[in-house]
DNA sequence: TGGTAGATGTAATAACATTACGATCCTTCG
DNA sequence: CGAAGGATCGTAATGTTATTACATCTACCA
Protein backbone atom coordinates (compact mmCIF):
# COMPACT_ATOMS: atom_id res chain seq x y z
CA UNK A 1 0.00 0.00 0.00
CA UNK A 2 1.25 3.15 -1.17
CA UNK A 3 1.43 6.62 1.09
CA UNK A 4 1.03 9.66 -0.18
CA UNK A 5 4.77 10.70 -0.73
CA UNK A 6 4.28 7.82 -3.10
CA UNK A 7 2.35 9.52 -5.35
CA UNK A 8 3.74 10.39 -8.98
CA UNK A 9 3.58 13.93 -10.55
CA UNK A 10 0.50 12.44 -12.39
CA UNK A 11 -1.15 10.63 -9.73
CA UNK A 12 -0.74 13.42 -7.67
CA UNK A 13 -2.60 16.25 -9.98
CA UNK A 14 -5.30 13.14 -10.63
CA UNK A 15 -6.18 13.15 -6.98
CA UNK A 16 -6.01 16.62 -6.11
CA UNK A 17 -8.68 17.34 -8.97
CA UNK A 18 -10.85 15.23 -8.06
CA UNK A 19 -10.53 16.18 -3.90
CA UNK A 20 -11.24 19.77 -4.90
CA UNK A 21 -14.31 18.45 -7.48
CA UNK A 22 -17.56 18.91 -5.89
CA UNK A 23 -19.10 15.20 -6.65
CA UNK A 24 -18.15 12.50 -8.94
CA UNK A 25 -16.14 13.28 -12.04
CA UNK A 26 -15.72 11.38 -15.35
CA UNK A 27 -12.48 10.81 -16.25
CA UNK A 28 -12.91 13.29 -19.40
CA UNK A 29 -13.66 16.27 -17.17
CA UNK A 30 -10.39 15.60 -15.43
CA UNK A 31 -8.93 15.95 -18.50
CA UNK A 32 -10.09 18.84 -19.64
CA UNK A 33 -9.32 20.29 -15.90
CA UNK A 34 -5.88 19.10 -16.43
CA UNK A 35 -5.31 20.66 -19.73
CA UNK A 36 -3.52 23.27 -17.92
CA UNK A 37 -1.04 21.23 -15.82
CA UNK A 38 -0.20 19.80 -19.44
CA UNK A 39 -2.46 17.03 -19.62
CA UNK A 40 -3.02 15.96 -23.41
CA UNK A 41 -4.63 12.22 -23.68
CA UNK A 42 -7.23 10.68 -21.81
CA UNK A 43 -5.06 7.96 -20.91
CA UNK A 44 -2.47 9.80 -18.46
CA UNK A 45 -6.07 10.27 -16.51
CA UNK A 46 -6.55 6.65 -16.58
CA UNK A 47 -3.10 5.16 -15.87
CA UNK A 48 -3.55 7.81 -12.92
CA UNK A 49 -7.33 6.49 -11.92
CA UNK A 50 -6.20 2.94 -11.83
CA UNK A 51 -3.03 3.41 -9.56
CA UNK A 52 -5.22 5.71 -7.45
CA UNK A 53 -8.18 3.06 -7.32
CA UNK A 54 -5.39 -0.07 -6.29
CA UNK A 55 -3.98 2.37 -3.27
CA UNK A 56 -7.77 2.64 -2.10
CA UNK A 57 -7.74 6.43 -2.58
CA UNK A 58 -10.38 7.11 -5.16
CA UNK A 59 -13.43 4.92 -6.36
CA UNK A 60 -15.13 4.37 -9.33
CA UNK A 61 -18.59 4.74 -9.34
CA UNK A 62 -19.54 2.10 -11.80
CA UNK A 63 -23.66 3.37 -12.42
CA UNK A 64 -21.86 6.74 -12.91
CA UNK A 65 -18.61 5.73 -15.13
CA UNK A 66 -17.31 8.27 -12.49
CA UNK A 67 -14.82 8.65 -10.21
CA UNK A 68 -14.76 10.57 -6.33
CA UNK A 69 -11.46 10.87 -4.04
CA UNK A 70 -12.25 8.44 -0.70
CA UNK A 71 -13.88 9.95 1.94
CA UNK A 72 -12.08 8.58 4.36
CA UNK A 73 -8.23 8.01 2.90
CA UNK A 74 -6.76 7.08 6.10
CA UNK A 75 -8.78 4.18 5.89
CA UNK A 76 -6.61 2.02 4.05
CA UNK A 77 -7.94 -1.26 4.10
CA UNK A 78 -11.50 -0.10 4.72
CA UNK A 79 -13.43 -3.62 3.76
CA UNK A 80 -16.43 -2.97 1.47
CA UNK A 81 -18.01 0.47 0.71
CA UNK A 82 -21.27 1.53 -0.58
CA UNK A 83 -22.50 5.04 -1.99
CA UNK A 84 -25.51 6.68 -1.88
CA UNK A 85 -25.73 8.96 -5.05
CA UNK A 86 -28.32 12.12 -4.95
CA UNK A 87 -29.45 12.02 -8.60
CA UNK A 88 -30.45 15.69 -8.50
CA UNK A 89 -27.46 17.50 -7.09
CA UNK A 90 -24.79 14.52 -7.39
CA UNK A 91 -23.73 14.44 -4.16
CA UNK A 92 -22.26 11.10 -3.03
CA UNK A 93 -22.11 9.95 0.33
CA UNK A 94 -19.53 6.84 1.03
CA UNK A 95 -20.27 4.54 3.92
CA UNK A 96 -19.74 1.31 5.33
CA UNK A 97 -22.00 -1.44 6.79
CA UNK A 98 -20.84 -4.20 8.64
CA UNK A 99 -23.53 -6.33 8.34
CA UNK A 100 -23.95 -6.17 4.40
CA UNK A 101 -20.49 -7.37 4.15
CA UNK A 102 -20.77 -10.02 6.65
CA UNK A 103 -23.72 -11.36 4.54
CA UNK A 104 -22.52 -10.87 0.78
CA UNK A 105 -19.14 -12.57 1.85
CA UNK A 106 -21.22 -15.07 3.19
CA UNK A 107 -23.23 -15.65 0.20
CA UNK A 108 -19.38 -16.00 -1.43
CA UNK A 109 -18.74 -18.33 1.21
CA UNK A 110 -21.64 -20.70 0.71
CA UNK A 111 -21.36 -20.36 -2.85
CA UNK A 112 -17.38 -21.26 -3.23
CA UNK A 113 -17.22 -17.83 -5.12
CA UNK A 114 -14.10 -15.97 -4.48
CA UNK A 115 -15.03 -12.58 -3.78
CA UNK A 116 -12.41 -9.89 -5.33
CA UNK A 117 -14.75 -6.53 -5.60
CA UNK A 118 -17.96 -5.70 -4.58
CA UNK A 119 -19.92 -2.58 -5.92
CA UNK A 120 -22.48 -1.36 -3.69
CA UNK A 121 -24.59 2.37 -5.28
CA UNK A 122 -27.88 3.32 -4.28
CA UNK A 123 -29.51 6.00 -6.16
CA UNK A 124 -31.53 8.56 -5.37
CA UNK A 125 -32.50 11.92 -3.86
CA UNK A 126 -30.40 13.57 -1.20
CA UNK A 127 -32.23 14.55 2.04
CA UNK A 128 -31.37 18.47 0.78
CA UNK A 129 -32.37 17.86 -2.46
CA UNK A 130 -35.82 16.30 -1.07
CA UNK A 131 -36.48 19.12 0.91
CA UNK A 132 -36.33 21.79 -1.53
CA UNK B 1 -46.30 -3.96 -15.15
CA UNK B 2 -46.45 -5.68 -18.64
CA UNK B 3 -47.04 -9.58 -19.78
CA UNK B 4 -44.88 -11.10 -22.15
CA UNK B 5 -47.58 -10.94 -24.37
CA UNK B 6 -47.47 -6.97 -24.41
CA UNK B 7 -43.86 -7.33 -25.52
CA UNK B 8 -43.35 -5.06 -28.96
CA UNK B 9 -41.47 -7.16 -32.03
CA UNK B 10 -38.20 -5.38 -31.29
CA UNK B 11 -38.55 -6.51 -27.35
CA UNK B 12 -39.27 -9.85 -28.21
CA UNK B 13 -36.55 -9.89 -30.67
CA UNK B 14 -34.09 -8.71 -28.02
CA UNK B 15 -35.23 -10.50 -25.04
CA UNK B 16 -34.89 -13.53 -26.98
CA UNK B 17 -31.72 -13.33 -27.97
CA UNK B 18 -30.62 -12.05 -24.27
CA UNK B 19 -32.52 -15.79 -22.64
CA UNK B 20 -30.47 -17.28 -25.26
CA UNK B 21 -26.87 -15.77 -24.84
CA UNK B 22 -24.37 -17.34 -22.33
CA UNK B 23 -23.62 -14.66 -19.83
CA UNK B 24 -23.61 -11.45 -19.85
CA UNK B 25 -24.06 -9.41 -23.66
CA UNK B 26 -23.21 -5.99 -24.17
CA UNK B 27 -25.93 -4.00 -26.15
CA UNK B 28 -23.52 -4.05 -29.15
CA UNK B 29 -23.18 -7.45 -29.33
CA UNK B 30 -26.79 -7.85 -29.30
CA UNK B 31 -27.16 -5.44 -32.53
CA UNK B 32 -25.07 -8.04 -33.80
CA UNK B 33 -26.89 -11.00 -33.30
CA UNK B 34 -30.07 -9.40 -34.22
CA UNK B 35 -28.93 -7.77 -37.38
CA UNK B 36 -29.93 -11.04 -39.13
CA UNK B 37 -33.55 -10.23 -37.99
CA UNK B 38 -33.33 -6.81 -39.68
CA UNK B 39 -31.67 -4.27 -36.66
CA UNK B 40 -29.04 -2.05 -37.85
CA UNK B 41 -29.03 0.96 -35.24
CA UNK B 42 -27.76 0.58 -31.47
CA UNK B 43 -30.98 2.67 -31.05
CA UNK B 44 -33.59 -0.27 -31.76
CA UNK B 45 -31.75 -2.66 -28.96
CA UNK B 46 -31.32 0.56 -26.49
CA UNK B 47 -34.98 1.34 -26.81
CA UNK B 48 -36.04 -2.37 -26.29
CA UNK B 49 -33.55 -2.36 -22.94
CA UNK B 50 -34.88 0.56 -21.15
CA UNK B 51 -38.73 -1.34 -21.65
CA UNK B 52 -37.10 -4.89 -20.86
CA UNK B 53 -35.68 -3.50 -17.80
CA UNK B 54 -38.51 -1.11 -17.00
CA UNK B 55 -40.39 -4.33 -17.00
CA UNK B 56 -38.28 -6.38 -15.05
CA UNK B 57 -37.19 -8.20 -17.46
CA UNK B 58 -33.76 -7.75 -17.96
CA UNK B 59 -31.05 -5.92 -15.42
CA UNK B 60 -28.31 -3.88 -16.28
CA UNK B 61 -24.98 -5.09 -15.28
CA UNK B 62 -23.20 -1.34 -14.05
CA UNK B 63 -19.45 -3.06 -13.66
CA UNK B 64 -20.30 -4.73 -17.26
CA UNK B 65 -22.37 -2.16 -19.56
CA UNK B 66 -24.10 -5.07 -20.25
CA UNK B 67 -27.13 -6.84 -20.02
CA UNK B 68 -28.68 -9.75 -18.29
CA UNK B 69 -32.11 -11.90 -18.54
CA UNK B 70 -33.76 -11.84 -15.50
CA UNK B 71 -33.21 -15.25 -13.64
CA UNK B 72 -36.42 -15.15 -12.13
CA UNK B 73 -38.92 -13.54 -14.90
CA UNK B 74 -42.46 -14.68 -13.06
CA UNK B 75 -41.39 -12.27 -9.96
CA UNK B 76 -42.28 -9.34 -11.60
CA UNK B 77 -41.77 -7.25 -8.31
CA UNK B 78 -38.64 -8.83 -6.73
CA UNK B 79 -37.01 -6.17 -4.20
CA UNK B 80 -33.55 -5.76 -4.53
CA UNK B 81 -31.86 -7.71 -6.58
CA UNK B 82 -27.64 -8.60 -6.37
CA UNK B 83 -25.26 -10.40 -8.66
CA UNK B 84 -21.73 -12.47 -8.67
CA UNK B 85 -20.63 -12.35 -11.43
CA UNK B 86 -17.20 -14.72 -12.43
CA UNK B 87 -14.87 -12.85 -13.99
CA UNK B 88 -12.87 -16.15 -15.67
CA UNK B 89 -16.36 -17.25 -17.32
CA UNK B 90 -18.71 -14.61 -17.56
CA UNK B 91 -21.16 -16.62 -15.38
CA UNK B 92 -23.98 -14.46 -13.02
CA UNK B 93 -25.96 -15.67 -10.88
CA UNK B 94 -28.17 -13.67 -9.40
CA UNK B 95 -29.86 -13.64 -5.83
CA UNK B 96 -31.73 -11.55 -3.40
CA UNK B 97 -31.24 -10.91 0.21
CA UNK B 98 -33.07 -9.86 2.90
CA UNK B 99 -30.82 -9.07 5.50
CA UNK B 100 -28.78 -7.18 2.87
CA UNK B 101 -32.01 -4.93 1.53
CA UNK B 102 -33.09 -4.18 5.25
CA UNK B 103 -29.86 -2.34 6.13
CA UNK B 104 -29.65 -0.24 2.79
CA UNK B 105 -33.13 0.69 3.07
CA UNK B 106 -32.33 1.56 6.84
CA UNK B 107 -29.47 3.19 5.83
CA UNK B 108 -31.87 5.34 3.69
CA UNK B 109 -34.44 5.67 6.02
CA UNK B 110 -31.87 7.18 8.30
CA UNK B 111 -30.55 9.53 5.98
CA UNK B 112 -33.86 10.53 4.42
CA UNK B 113 -32.50 9.28 1.45
CA UNK B 114 -34.80 8.79 -1.03
CA UNK B 115 -33.96 5.44 -2.45
CA UNK B 116 -34.79 4.73 -6.18
CA UNK B 117 -32.39 1.65 -7.52
CA UNK B 118 -29.55 -0.04 -5.66
CA UNK B 119 -27.01 -1.88 -7.50
CA UNK B 120 -24.97 -4.88 -6.01
CA UNK B 121 -22.52 -6.89 -8.14
CA UNK B 122 -19.64 -8.99 -6.70
CA UNK B 123 -17.17 -9.55 -8.78
CA UNK B 124 -14.57 -12.92 -8.28
CA UNK B 125 -14.35 -16.34 -9.71
CA UNK B 126 -16.76 -18.85 -9.65
CA UNK B 127 -16.76 -22.38 -8.00
CA UNK B 128 -16.42 -24.05 -11.18
CA UNK B 129 -13.51 -21.72 -12.33
CA UNK B 130 -11.59 -22.30 -9.00
CA UNK B 131 -12.22 -25.87 -9.39
CA UNK B 132 -10.56 -25.78 -12.61
C1' DT C 1 27.60 0.53 -18.18
C1' DG C 2 23.87 -1.73 -19.44
C1' DG C 3 19.55 -3.88 -17.94
C1' DT C 4 15.04 -3.54 -16.28
C1' DA C 5 10.89 -1.95 -14.18
C1' DG C 6 7.78 1.76 -13.71
C1' DA C 7 6.06 5.85 -15.43
C1' DT C 8 5.02 8.92 -19.29
C1' DG C 9 3.66 10.99 -24.06
C1' DT C 10 0.93 10.59 -28.15
C1' DA C 11 -1.99 8.92 -31.77
C1' DA C 12 -5.29 5.97 -33.20
C1' DT C 13 -9.06 3.18 -32.46
C1' DA C 14 -12.62 0.63 -30.06
C1' DA C 15 -16.67 0.33 -27.22
C1' DC C 16 -20.72 2.25 -25.24
C1' DA C 17 -24.69 5.51 -25.43
C1' DT C 18 -27.66 9.51 -26.79
C1' DT C 19 -29.76 13.32 -29.59
C1' DA C 20 -32.49 14.68 -33.33
C1' DC C 21 -35.85 14.18 -36.68
C1' DG C 22 -39.29 12.11 -39.21
C1' DA C 23 -42.32 8.14 -40.36
C1' DT C 24 -45.52 4.71 -38.92
C1' DC C 25 -48.91 2.38 -36.37
C1' DC C 26 -52.82 2.24 -33.15
C1' DT C 27 -56.28 3.73 -30.09
C1' DT C 28 -59.66 7.04 -28.87
C1' DC C 29 -63.23 9.97 -29.40
C1' DG C 30 -65.82 14.03 -31.75
C1' DC D 1 -65.25 8.20 -40.72
C1' DG D 2 -61.34 11.02 -39.63
C1' DA D 3 -58.45 13.95 -36.76
C1' DA D 4 -55.68 13.89 -32.41
C1' DG D 5 -52.48 11.99 -29.46
C1' DG D 6 -49.36 8.60 -27.91
C1' DA D 7 -46.23 4.88 -28.38
C1' DT D 8 -43.13 2.70 -31.33
C1' DC D 9 -39.88 2.50 -34.94
C1' DG D 10 -35.99 3.71 -38.58
C1' DT D 11 -31.89 6.11 -39.49
C1' DA D 12 -28.03 9.22 -39.27
C1' DA D 13 -25.15 11.78 -36.75
C1' DT D 14 -22.89 12.72 -32.74
C1' DG D 15 -21.29 12.37 -28.04
C1' DT D 16 -18.99 9.90 -24.27
C1' DT D 17 -16.06 6.48 -22.18
C1' DA D 18 -12.04 3.35 -22.47
C1' DT D 19 -8.20 0.74 -24.59
C1' DT D 20 -4.36 -0.66 -27.76
C1' DA D 21 0.01 0.19 -29.62
C1' DC D 22 4.33 1.98 -29.66
C1' DA D 23 8.01 5.13 -28.49
C1' DT D 24 10.44 7.50 -24.78
C1' DC D 25 12.02 8.67 -20.32
C1' DT D 26 13.67 7.94 -15.49
C1' DA D 27 15.38 5.78 -11.40
C1' DC D 28 17.69 2.12 -9.64
C1' DC D 29 21.02 -1.29 -9.31
C1' DA D 30 23.81 -5.72 -10.81
ZN1 LIG E 1 -13.23 5.03 0.57
ZN1 LIG F 1 -29.14 16.00 -3.70
ZN1 LIG G 1 -34.29 -10.49 -11.76
ZN1 LIG H 1 -16.54 -19.02 -13.69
Amino acid sequence: MAHLHDLTKNQTLVLDALTKWDGPASAYSLLDQLRAQGFRAPLQVYRALDKLIEYGLVHRLESLNSFVACAHPHDHAHGLVAFAICDTCGQVDEFSDETVERRLKGWAKEHSFRLAKTTIEMRGICANCTAQ
